[in-house]
Formats: structure tokens, C-alpha cells, sequence
RNA sequence: GCGGAGGUUGCCGAGCCAGGUUAAAGGCGACAGACUCAAGAUCUGUUUCCGUAGGGGUUCGCCGGUUCGAAUCCGGCCCUCCGCACCA
């Protein structure tokens, strides 16, 4: 299909704004929708998957007679599209380079993109720019969405919306505030994310959580950090670094000491310390240092092995179980290692298995050392258990200890936590990253009880596609705990209690598919009002405000109730359609909010999971460099080939391989079924074949019901196989029992195009008005006719035939005779009687003169089939596609059974070659 | 580790939940034939091995078990992949 017929075909579907959905009490609503998409940029293959989908469930439940609204927005909110302009604002090569990538599929002038790069520094201008590209992407690939409800989440009235919701969160004490480390920059004086750090989407930058023992000496205490705190039992001194500075600070009448970046350190995860002064080495060497968890004084050494930058620069050292301590300790006389973690089949310390295995000589070894100690920190967290030198700890797993330890040393104010990033990692612009506790953020409190409850309740309710997804979200509702829920900066809406955070962008995208049902009543209300108030949101989404006229007027008030009433109509959402890498977060956070803001009738009723698309296994994305736009596979393909492979390639749950090969193949076949529909309809006096007819329409019955059976299932795979490959295939198949491809095409053209509609849109409605049907394939519905009687008879007759027809092959392909004409004789009435009373085990009733055969009914008992009258009907009326398929004249008869020979049975006729 | 998915015939990928009609759908690739001057496209057939009459042998990660019978059920082992959070 050439592109300016699909793009033709676009402007009337659009013109004829023949998929904006209505208020229609008379016909049962079905409301679907999707994640809107983020726009920072323009969509490949992999978004168009799930869009896809939507979009062929939207159209089939349409010809079905569903009032349809597929409805579509726009996702601004959150930090990439600032983090973006400002990256391209200070000029950084590769992040231009993607924008021009991006921009060139849609522009040639170089000039021009130059001008929208410029543009682009504004985060607005790229928003602004991707919605309308990707709303002609959408529109380019046929999609049946309802236009005219769109909105963004930046717009002011989805900000009242908002706000709304989370007035409500808080009226149900929902949201909490506490302290929370996030990674932060000192010198950019605020958080940042995986956007703002030097490699931060390709090198992941977590945040550990350290425990900082105390160890207290006379003068001060030194605080080590651990992420092994259950090998307290086992410590034997400490380490400094020989070259570090360190420096001490007092908190609750304590003095402390850590090395100077250490203290930077903390000193922005605990509030008010400040630094009392520098304290030399020499300070820390002449102390003894003692923690309450182990009876003994702990002398401290230099060790080149500690660095300053890492935790507080003091590191207890524990040689039975750390392979750097075992290295360090090893030149030092009067430290010998300690043994507290058994492992299961060792008896010897396993930090000097390791140390062997690894062949580590010395300190030099870093590689090896890492590797070991990789290793070591591993096997003892899995399989180690805590021996009898761990008091009240021995014999638990050291998994369980770790926790359990840490938990008593905190709780006796005996360790600090301190946070440290997982890598050395620095933003763009060049300034360390470190982790900073905020004590104020806002959190979204996911744990309580009646909350997960109601989520709960929710979920089993729902029908989830796959079924597996429902015990999923079980698990996550439980597994789910306190989320922050804004930040400092980024898009967004501000909470309204506290305007200095901004909700952050999976907050804020919850229960906004509501928005659909009201966003031009919100927008009229909202110039009358300057802003949609709370007492108005609930007037319209819970029913409860009141006084509406006296304070807004009438004019509102009629437009709340239109609102309300539109609301009523299409809520709850029918179907939501996301993405795997949705279900613990978005979809999670979509069901949860349902359950605490809005009332039973509401919550959401199904949900289907896609998977992803990737290519040469992994995840399709600019940085990969793997990506293909949507945009371009349309132009190229044609959208209606896009869309074909998607429905018949994987099914909508399983990972898809993105093949440009297959893409190839699809696209053939498409042009296959293009050919077939250009030509010529036969007339109405055409002659047809009278076996051929009955077999094909049969057939066609047969697939039009699978199609709507496995479409109900959301199957879309198999679905689009039967509709569109099983009856091109049996096009074929009809020419072959001498019904004409055009004849053939004839008795179903209407119902097939209309059941391929919500797959090959673009074809399907082309071919509708090129046959002059009326109105659009899309508008209509097909005929259900279920298969009868009469028709699973033919079928089954014509799987019966084929396999006489495939018997017969195989004889002819091992005989060395030429072949000249093939008898089928098929089994008379005698032969049934035997064969029955064989099976049946009634041996007795079987006359003399037949007994003789009974081996030979026993040994083609697998063949044998009684519930096949029609035999003889049946290789007589495919007589001519025997003939046809083989090649040689055939002949039939009718025998019983003779006692010295080969013969027919039930089902098994004897198939006789004669040649020479 | 926790949670989940999976290892099928050259490749991709069904089937396995409700064991027998499964040598195992479909697609791709390969081979042969038809059409064509030829190639491509399309169509027909073949594509585990053996076989001069529709037959037989060996197959569904590995080992073992249940059963008259297992790709399908059970146990153990090996291996692969995905999510694990504040990031859209």
C-alpha cells in the first residue's frame, strides 16, 4: 500500500472525526488507555509496540459494537527535559548529536535543525516539538485515538487535578516526611539524578548504606565504616590511611575522628557538626580503642591499603574474613587472624583458601584482591553461619546476623549509618557526587495496612493478561514501602502544601486517565474560575462538594455536571495496556492510588502486559545505538506492516526480536493480500464450485469464530494468524478444490476486511470503499456466524481427505514402479462390523470366516476410526483434489474385507498404485 | 539473595496448566519442482535417520521417578534471562 493512500486514508478517518467517542447509553462503553508517553524525544519501535496493541484492541472491541474511547496525552513532568536543555545548552557533544539524530528524521535542512537545537535549550520548546511529532507518528500509524481529550501534564488544569489528588492523599494521612539519603553535589548545592551524572544510564551510581562503628578511645572516638558489620567479633585493630588528614568533630558531647573527606561526608548526612580541629596520625597511633561488642583493646596501624575518600578513612580490620585485612596484617607480628563464619565443608580460613587460590603475593595485587574479595563477601553472605565467637549471634546465618547486628549497634547508639555512592561518580558539569540525607522529604507511606488491603481486594478483582501478572502485583502491594514522592526541581506540579517540592513524575501519573472523561469541562471551568478548586474536583469526581452554584455560579455548576456525568459514563478504565518494565512501579502506584482516592465503582478494571521489543537481545535505546523510529519503519513499510508484525510476530506478552529480515517477509505477504484483493470481484452469475464453496465457507466460519475467541483472550498473535494467514492460505486452498481465488474472495470480502480492520487498518478500509461498501470497515461489525453441524462435517471430511492424500505421497515416494492411477478402496459395511467389534472387545461375535483378520485389525488399530461414515461420500466428492494434488487419475471403490490380503478398514482405506 | 520467566527438531518459536490423535503448529532458512530467456516474486512438495507400499529407529537441557504410555506430571542437577525502587 503506497504511502499517500495511507496518508489519504489518515486525513479522512481525521476529517470525519470518526473516532471521537461520545456519551451513548445505548451501547456498552469500553475504555481503554496507555501510558502517555514522555516527550523528550521521538518514539522507535519499541514504544510503538504497546501503542500497537491498544490500538488493535481499541478497533477490534469497536467492530464488535463497544462505544470505544482510546484516549492520548502527554508526559512532561519530572528532570530529564531539563537536564537535557541544560546539557545542550552547555554545549555537550553527544546529547546534540542525539537531538539532531532525532530531529533529522523528520527534517532535511540542516539549517532548520541547527535553529531547533538552539531552540531546545528551553525545556519547553522540546516538549512542545516531540508532542506534536509523536501525535503525527500516532496518527501515521492508523491509531483510532480519540483526539480531541488530549492534554499535558504540564498544563495548568492537570496541575489542579493534581494537586486535588494529593490534598487527598494527605486529608488521608497518606503522606509522610522523614529524613532519606539522595545523591547530591556540593557544589551544585542540590540533588542530582541518573541524567545529571557522567555516565549515569550506562554506569548505574546507587547508594550503599554503610554501618560506622564506634570505637572509643581515651581523648576521642574513631568511627570505621563497614559493610560487613557482623564481623565485629572478629576485628583485631584498626587502619589509617598513612596519607590522609584527619580531623575531628563533637556531636552530644562527643569527640569524634574521621578523615577530613570522611567528614565532608557526613557532615551532610547528620545535622549541625562542624569540625573541631585537625588531629595528626601520630594522635590516633598512640591510642587504644575499645567497642563494647568485643573484649579487647584495639591498637591502630597505617595501612596504604585505606583510602581517605572512601567512608571516614578508618577501617577496622577483621584478617580472618577480609582478604585486604589478611594482606595488611600479614607484616604485623603479634595480629593473627580470627575465625567467626563457618563455612559448610571448610575447615581452614577461607580468606586464606582465597588468598591461594588467587595466588595474592602482596598489597600490589589489587586486581586479584577485588576478585577475592568479591568472592569471600559472596559465599560467607550466602552460605556462611556465625560460629561460637559471636555471643548471642552464634549459629545464626550471617545473612540474618548482618541485619540483626546492625540493628542493636544502631539501636544502642554504638554505630551511625553512613551513605556512600557505589562508584566514584561526578555530575556533567564536573563536581563530585556524593550522598546527602534530606530530613524533610516527602514520601508517599505505600505500607499501610488498609491501604494494601483495599489494593489487594482491588487486584482480585481484576482480570490481568497473562493471568501470571496478578500474582505479581500481589507481591509488589506487599513489598511496597514509603516512596518519595517529590523533589527539588525537575517539571511538575508543586504540592500544594509545601510549594518548594515538586511531585515527582511517576507520583504524579496515577489516576490521570480520569482526566479524559472531563478535561474540556475542566478547561471551560477553569476560565471561569482562574482554577479548578478543590470543592469542584470533588464535586465532579466524588459527588461530594456542595454549594457549587452559590460560590462558582450556574454556568460552572452545569458544566461540573456534564463533567460528573461523563465521568460516570466512562470510568472505570476497561483495559490499561503498559509495558514489563511498568509493573512494579506504574502499574503499581496506578492500582494503589485507585484504591486511596477514589471510591470501588472507580478502581481499574483489567490490565495487559506487553513485553518489550529488543534487538540482538538487548533493550532498544538511543544509547545503544540500536534504534529505529517509528516514524521510519511507517514511511518504509508502510504502518499497516508495522502493525501486521507486531500482531503476528510474538505474542503481546513475550520479549520480540526486532528482525529488519522478517520485517522483509511480512511486508511480502502483505502485498501478497493486496494483490489478491485488487482483483476483479467475480460477477454474480460466476460458476461455483459446489465442494469447493461449502468447504471454504465452512472454513471461513471456522476462523472468523477462532479470531473473535482468541481476540476476547487478548491472544492477538494467534488471532492474526487465523484471520489473516489460516484464510490466505485456504484462498489458496479453495483454488485448488476449483473455487476461484476472485469467486472465493467474493463470499467473504465484507466480514474479512471488517475482521482485519483492527490489524491492517489503512488496507482494510481502502479495500472496503474500493468495494464500494458503505460508510468505513472501522464503523462496522461482522456477521456472527458460528460454524454448524454441516460445516465441522466438511472440515473434518477435507483433514481426512488430506491425510488419505499425504498416505498416498508416501507410498509413491518409496515405490520404484512409475505410477500410472491409484484405487482408494474404502471399507464397507462388513469391515466396520469387525474393526467395532474388535475394539470393542466382542472377539466371540466375529463369524469364523473372519477371525483370521483380527491381527490385522489389532495392528491398525491406531488408524482405525468409527466415527466416519462418510468415507466413501467423502473421497468422492474431493475426488477431483485427490487427483489434482497427486497427479494421477484416481479410482474408488467400496470392499469388504478379504482374509488373504491388505485391506480397507474404517477410516484407513487401502490405497492400491498400479503402474509398471 | 529475594521475586519471576525459561531451556523444544538448522534458526526463531508454539505445545506443555487439563499425559496418548506429537516427529512435534507456524515462520525463516535450505533443497527439489512449476512458471520465466534468466533472476526475483509467486505457487507445489520435501526438510531427524533408515526404508522398492502408507513401515521402523532415535529425539524436546541432564539424571532419575510415576504410568500400559511423558516434550507434557514428580524429584534432583546444570545453564540462561528479567525485575529488585525513587529512575522516566
Amino acid at each position: 500500500m503506497e504511502d499517500s493512500i495511507e496518508r489519504s486514508l489518515e486525513r479522512g478517518w481525521n476529517a470525519g472525526k470518526i473516532f471521537v467517542a461520545d456519551i451513548n447509553s445505548r451501547a456498552r462503553k469500553f475504555f481503554i488507555t496507555v501510558p502517555y508517553p514522555y516527550v523528550n524525544g521521538s518514539l522507535h519501535v519499541g514504544h510503538g509496540k504497546t501503542y500497537t496493541l491498544t490500538d488493535v484492541i481499541a478497533r477490534y472491541m469497536r467492530i464488535q459494537g463497544f462505544n470505544v474511547l482510546y484516549p492520548m496525552a502527554f508526559h512532561q513532568s519530572g528532570t530529564p527535559l531539563i537536564a537535557y536543555s541544560q546539557r545542550i545548552r552547555a554545549g555537550e557533544k553527544n546529547i546534540i548529536k542525539t537531538y539532531r539524530d532525532y530531529l533529522s528524521i523528520y527534517i532535511d535542512n540542516p539549517n532548520q535543525i541547527d535553529q531547533l537545537i538552539h531552540d531546545f535549550e528551553d525545556p519547553k520548546n522540546i516538549a512542545d516539538f516531540f508532542a506534536d511529532k509523536i501525535s503525527s507518528d500516532f496518527r501515521r500509524m492508523g491509531y483510532s485515538i480519540d483526539w480531541t481529550r488530549s492534554f499535558a501534564s504540564g498544563e495548568d488544569v492537570y496541575q489542579d487535578f493534581v494537586e486535588w489528588q494529593f490534598q487527598k492523599l494527605m486529608e488521608k494521612g497518606l503522606l509522610v516526611q522523614k529524613s532519606y539519603p539522595v545523591l547530591y553535589s556540593v557544589e551544585d548545592g542540590n540533588a542530582v539524578g541518573e541524567d545529571d551524572i557522567k555516565d549515569g544510564d550506562t554506569d548505574k551510581v546507587t547508594i550503599d548504606e554503610y554501618t560506622g562503628l564506634i570505637f572509643h578511645g581515651k581523648k576521642f572516638s574513631l568511627i570505621a565504616a563497614t559493610l560487613r558489620p557482623e564481623t565485629i567479633f572478629g576485628v583485631t585493630n584498626l587502619w589509617v590511611s598513612p596519607s590522609g588528614e584527619y580531623v575531628s568533630f563533637s556531636k552530644d558531647g562527643m569527640n569524634y575522628v574521621v578523615s577530613e573527606e570522611g567528614f565532608e561526608k557526613i557532615s551532610l548526612q547528620i545535622r549541625n557538626i562542624s569540625k573541631t580541629r585537625k588531629v595528626s596520625r601520630e594522635e590516633i597511633l598512640e591510642e587504644k580503642f575499645r567497642t563494647e561488642m568485643v573484649d579487647r583493646d584495639l591498637s591502630v596501624f597505617e595501612s596504604e591499603l585505606v583510602d581517605p575518600s572512601v567512608g571516614t578513612g578508618v577501617v577496622f580490620s577483621v584478617p580472618g574474613h577480609s582478604i585486604w585485612d589478611y594482606v595488611g596484617a600479614k607484616s604485623l607480628k603479634n595480629i593473627s587472624p580470627i575465625k567467626v563464619i563457618e563455612m559448610p565443608g571448610r575447615s581452614d580460613i577461607t580468606v586464606e583458601y582465597l588468598v591461594k587460590k588467587y595466588g595474592i603475593t602482596g598489597t600490589g595485587d589489587r586486581e586479584k584482591i577485588d576478585q577475592a574479595t568479591a568472592e569471600i563477601y559472596r559465599e560467607e553472605f550466602y552460605s556462611g553461619k556465625m560460629n561460637s565467637l559471636n555471643g548471642r549471634y552464634s549459629g545464626m546465618t550471617v545473612a540474618d546476623a548482618r541485619e540483626e547486628i546492625r540493628k542493636y549497634l544502631m539501636d544502642r547508639h554504638m554505630a551511625i549509618p553512613i551513605y556512600e555512592t557505589s562508584r566514584k561518580a561526578y555530575t556533567r558539569s564536573d563536581s563530585k557526587v556524593t550522598v546527602a540525607v534530606i530530613d524533610n522529604q516527602w514520601f508517599i507511606d505505600y505500607s499501610i495496612r488498609w491501604w494494601k488491603d483495599n489494593a489487594h481486594r482491588a487486584v482480585e478483582r481484576m482480570k490481568f493478561y497473562p493471568d501470571q501478572i496478578k500474582k505479581s502485583m500481589h507481591d509488589a502491594i506487599e513489598w511496597v514501602r514509603e516512596r518519595p514522592c517529590a523533589r527539588r526541581r525537575g517539571l511538575g506540579t508543586k504540592l500544594p502544601f509545601d510549594r518548594e517540592w515538586v511531585i515527582e513524575s511517576l507520583s504524579d501519573s496515577t489516576i490521570y486517565p480520569l482526566l479524559y472523561t472531563v478535561i474540556n469541562y475542566l478547561r471551560e471551568i477553569r476560565k471561569i474560575t482562574g482554577k479548578v478548586s478543590t470543592e469542584i474536583l470533588d464535586y465532579i469526581i466524588l459527588g461530594t462538594g456542595t454549594g457549587i452554584r452559590e460560590k462558582f455560579g450556574k454556568e460552572v455548576e452545569s458544566l461540573a455536571d456534564s463533567a460528573r456525568e461523563s465521568l460516570k459514563y466512562w470510568y472505570p478504565v476497561d483495559l490499561r495496556v503498559t509495558s514489563t518494565p511498568h509493573l512494579s512501579n506504574h502499574l503499581l502506584f496506578y492500582i494503589m492510588n485507585h484504591c486511596a482516592v477514589l471510591p470501588e465503582d472507580m478502581w481499574p478494571r483489567s490490565i495487559m502486559v506487553v513485553g518489550l521489543v529488543v534487538s540482538a537481545g538487548s533493550k532498544i535505546g538511543k544509547s545503544k545505538g540500536n534504534t529505529v523510529s517509528l516514524y521510519n519503519v511507517a514511511k518504509q513499510y508502510s504502518a499497516d506492516v508495522y502493525r501486521l508484525a507486531i500482531c503476528a510476530a510474538a505474542d503481546p506478552a513475550s520479549e520480540m526480536e526486532w528482525l529488519e529480515d522478517e520485517l522483509e517477509s511480512f511486508s511480502k505477504k502483505y502485498n501478497a493480500f493486496c494483490t489478491i484483493m485488487e482483483r476483479p470481484s467475480a460477477g454474480n452469475d460466476s460458476h461455483f464450485n459446489e465442494t469447493g464453496k461449502m468447504w471454504f465457507m465452512a472454513s471461513f466460519r471456522k476462523r472468523l469464530e477462532d479470531y473473535r475467541r482468541l481476540m476476547d483472550n487478548m491472544d492477538i498473535r494467534n488471532a492474526t494468524v487465523s484471520i489473516f494467514y489460516e484464510v490466505m492460505n485456504d484462498l489458496r486452498e479453495a483454488s485448488k478444490l476449483g473455487l476461484g481465488e476472485s469467486e472465493a474472495l467474493s463470499l467473504i470480502r465484507r466480514n474479512w476486511l471488517v475482521a482485519l480492520s483492527p490489524i491492517i487498518p489503512f488496507a482494510s478500509e481502502y479495500y472496503w470503499k474500493a468495494g464500494g461498501f458503505p460508510s468505513n470497515a472501522s464503523l462496522s461489525s461482522i456477521d456472527p456466524v458460528a460454524p454448524d453441524e454441516d460445516d465441522q462435517k466438511i472440515l473434518y471430511m477435507k483433514n481426512y481427505v488430506d491425510a488419505v492424500i499425504s498416505d498416498a505421497r508416501e507410498i509413491l515416494s518409496t515405490i520404484r514402479i512409475r505410477p500410472m492411477e491409484v484405487d482408494i478402496i474404502v471399507s464397507g459395511n462388513v469391515g466396520h462390523e469387525i474393526a467395532k467389534k474388535v475394539i470393542d472387545g466382542k472377539i466371540a461375535d466375529i463369524p469364523h470366516e473372519y477371525r483370521a483378520l483380527i491381527p490385522q485389525v489389532n495392528k491398525m488399530r491406531r488408524y482405525i476410526r468409527l466415527d466416519v461414515p462418510w468415507e466413501h461420500e467423502a473421497i468422492n466428492m474431493f475426488k477431483d483434489y485427490i487427483s489434482g494434488s497427486i497427479g494421477l487419475p484416481v479410482k474408488i471403490g467400496v470392499a469388504d474385507p478379504d482374509i488373504r490380503g491388505r485391506n480397507a478398514w474404517p477410516g484407513r482405506p487401502l490405497i492400491n498404485v498400479k503402474g509398471e
